[in-house]
DNA sequence: AGATGTGAAGCCTTTCACAGCC
DNA sequence: GGCTGTGAAAGGCTTCACATCT
């Protein structure tokens, strides 16, 4: 009825999507001095109807004023607190290659919240050299180092080959957030949460597209 | 009831990931040297039921023999066609930071039949130096260096920002593919198809998670 | 009047279960 | 016997539409 105290006990990950996207409209919102925002508003911005917009935000309390609409700066903080976005994440990095320099050097990842605070790679090559303040480590530190560091989240950005093998060591150290740049399915316990960024994927999304859609009018 | 000639009309982006999924599943168990593959495997391999890909594959064709399974090469062929990987496709990336760095040099993107063949940036200490064999040209050079190339796809990996100014380019260009790496929804006309990478939503998906999991045994 | 919160309806996706073929 | 292909059932997500509150 009034505020929901507990977490919902099942949310789909469609869901959550859509909370980080709401998220990140509202901190640009917010920035650009905006204070109140409709559901409709907040949906287009979001490319999702006013409904779902509205019943997203239901699943966690009554965040908004009927006949008013959400309140920005309140809104966005509800969110981060959802999202868990109130605490600082330490991250460990596995590979030390152009993806992973180009993911050590998002500025942006601390003032949201994410900070990496290890790199690890298996080449003798990489290992020693200094990435911003950070030595990288031989994989075979990892365990140890994430542990004394407290680190809860890894971003594995080897390649293809070696990506199984560098899933288990993480899940070996207890870590149970990955999340994998390696174009493979990778086979983790149930309990670990994984999320996977594949970028043939995406491109083949668009190339079925093209391949598929010739349809200039309408009425194809 | 035979091979489908047409492509069915509404296929929906979930069944196309999971063929992508599969494919590159088929191609590691092609390159293995595995020649026969029943749905049951290919779903374990996947993350997904075999009534699943069962489905999907349905929906293009009967490509499986009943009692045996499908033929790996066969299949994989099957499903580039599919998904339209039979063709090169040429890229425009625009934006020469650290993330286009590091897919520019992804060598991986040739052999699945994508390839970068134009570089763009706005900044002039940018413009003119060598990634590879492309030289980066300005942003004002879009429009008339992707039509003498024949890009139909562009990659966005410019900051926030920028990210809507360079998909109103992209757009007017006659470009109707767009996979963008801006943590921005953008706005773009219905008729182009456009893909997010967004690092932070993936990231807090996970920390979604690790603050409502508090779970150890089933019954909670 | 204006906009939220929400049960119910509608729609889409997945799974079931078995007929059909190898 | 084994495995695919598929109509039907089940499940889940989104939209509708309106009661409710400011």
């Amino acid at each position: 009825m009034t505020i929901k105290l507990t977490t919902p006990s099942t949310i789909s990950d469609f869901t959550v999507r859509r909370l980080s996207i709401y998220y990140h409209i509202l901190d640009e919102l917010n920035q650009n001095g905006v204070t109140v925002v409709s559901s409709e508003t907040l949906g287009e911005l979001s490319r999702v109807t006013s409904a779902q917009v509205r019943k997203d935000l239901s699943l966690f309390g009554n965040f908004g004023r009927r006949g008013l609409g959400y309140t920005v700066p309140e809104l966005k903080e509800k969110l981060a607190r959802i999202l868990g976005l109130h605490q600082q994440w330490k991250i460990a990095l596995i590979g030390a290659g152009n993806l992973g320099s180009a993911l050590c050097s998002y500025k942006n990842f601390k003032r949201q919240g994410f900070e990496i605070v290890a790199v690890f790679d298996k080449h003798p090559a990489k290992v020693g050299q200094m990435w911003n303040q950070l030595k990288i480590q031989h994989m075979d530190e990892f365990s140890d180092t994430v542990q004394a560091l407290s680190v809860t989240i890894a971003i594995i950005a080897v390649p293809l080959s070696e990506a199984q093998a560098v899933a288990d060591i993480v899940v070996a150290s207890g870590i149970q957030s990955i999340l994998n740049f390696a174009p493979r399915t990778l086979i983790v316990p149930s309990n670990v949460q994984l999320r996977n960024v594949n970028l043939a994927i995406e491109l083949e999304g668009l190339t079925y597209h093209l391949t598929h859609e010739h349809r200039p009018s309408p009425l194809g």
